[in-house]
DNA sequence: TAGATTGTTAATCGATTAACAATC
DNA sequence: TAGATTGTTAATCGATTAACAATC
């Protein structure tokens, strides 16, 4: 791995000609975490602008996105999106190339744990459509909760997680349980085989090998704030 | 500014004794943005604990967090948290440095822009008591929805949020608004002298000088996830 | 004392950005 | 061509971490 590294992108080290043996898709090349972070603002942005407009430049999608535009170039260049000197990037293809480095070429199943009022309001977030997430299942402990419909999904009790999980191939799980039972449901995600977990619950979730876990939680949130606000 | 970082905690330059005139908390040492992130997180690690426990040492405090124990002294270097060597930290007094580097000692009234399913979810998580952040205001265009109660909570007329924000001192801005309206209202709220935004609109806002804003989206986080799912 | 753990240094690693040749 | 903008380098900046003397 960290040999590998030392070579620049795209090239193998001087192994003869093995790099015939690595066609593009398959050499991963790992894109830096702070650019993958990104790469999902520059997406949003790109819907910013006017349909009429076919070309964007590093410095318009810097200022929209509000970074530098040398780190715009920077981070599309770990993508296949490549632009024009003098012009900027074609928007279709950086989009296509933005959604491909992202895998979103694919749609990928999403279950909701907890179907309270964080759940229900993330199970009708509209960003959710049109980026390929579908949230095939909802589930809550509570058996008066369960049995209800939530904007069009059924709410299926906690006890069928893994069945469930597996049946319809759920790859990532929402949790927005309360912070108590968030270690437990994350337990069960992860040996259903889910891989992927988005954490609402103001809880601090074990790590987990092989597991990526993104938290979300507003208290954490407001407490940055606060310590801003005294920075006068 | 430059020249000021030059110089170690606490020490000023080569300027006589100038250093008795900026007593410590008048000097105040920026904390470096990472760690005020983290800074948070301990706080929330250290309510996990059994409560009979009444120190606690890097290495542990770190192994809850998922940072490095090295990491964990380093960032409770920049606050006013002083470990015991072959003891670790008295959990109490660093509880209340965190909670006084973090600005958490007085309470800061919050209002929440935009009544729907989300808006309701966030008026009553349940990390919002206990940190000291009062939900002071609930606003919504809908006239339909003005006049509710959620959850205790009066939904009051957004054309009122001038001066409502103003007469109860809200220091801190909660925008859950449909996206297209997000750009607006951030506008208002900072016109209305708030410097402290927390966007839960799928909406990029520009920077405004002044005023820290912070950026919680759903779709962000799932195509970060989506990336990583595609990594193996 | 012996064991544990801090506080801090210095090395390393990763991220950002200014600058500019390449080139549309 | 002249102007604009990319792609990339190299410098810098900031964050992380191993290591260890200090010391409870």
């Amino acid at each position: 791995m960290r040999a590998l590294r030392t070579c620049r992108k795209g090239e193998t080290e001087n192994w003869g000609d093995s790099r015939r043996h690595y066609p593009r898709l398959a050499v991963k090349n790992p894109i830096p975490s702070a650019t993958v972070s990104r790469l999902p603002v520059y997406l949003r942005c790109l819907s910013d602008l006017p349909t009429t407009q076919m070309t964007c430049s590093s410095d318009q999608l810097g200022t929209i996105a509000g970074v530098n535009s040398a780190q715009v170039r920077k981070d599309l260049s770990y993508i296949d999106a490549h632009g024009v000197r003098g012009v900027g990037y074609d928007i279709d293809e950086l989009r296509r190339e933005l959604r491909r480095a992202l895998g979103l070429m694919k749609s990928h199943a999403v279950a909701i744990i907890g179907a309270g009022n964080l759940g229900t309001a993330l199970s009708n977030y509209p960003g959710f459509a049109g980026w390929g997430f579908e949230v095939k299942a909802m589930f809550d402990v509570d058996p008066s909760r369960v049995g209800e419909e939530v904007d069009g999904l059924l709410v299926e009790p906690l006890s069928d997680l893994e069945r469930i999980v597996s049946e319809r191939s759920i790859s990532i799980g929402i949790v927005a349980t309360p912070s108590h039972a968030a270690q437990d449901v994350a337990d069960r995600l992860v040996r259903a085989g889910v891989r992927s977990i988005l954490n609402f619950a103001p809880a601090i979730l074990r790590r987990m090998s092989g597991v990526e876990v993104r938290r979300v939680d507003l208290s954490t949130e407001l407490q940055i704030l606060a310590y801003y606000l005294q920075q006068d």
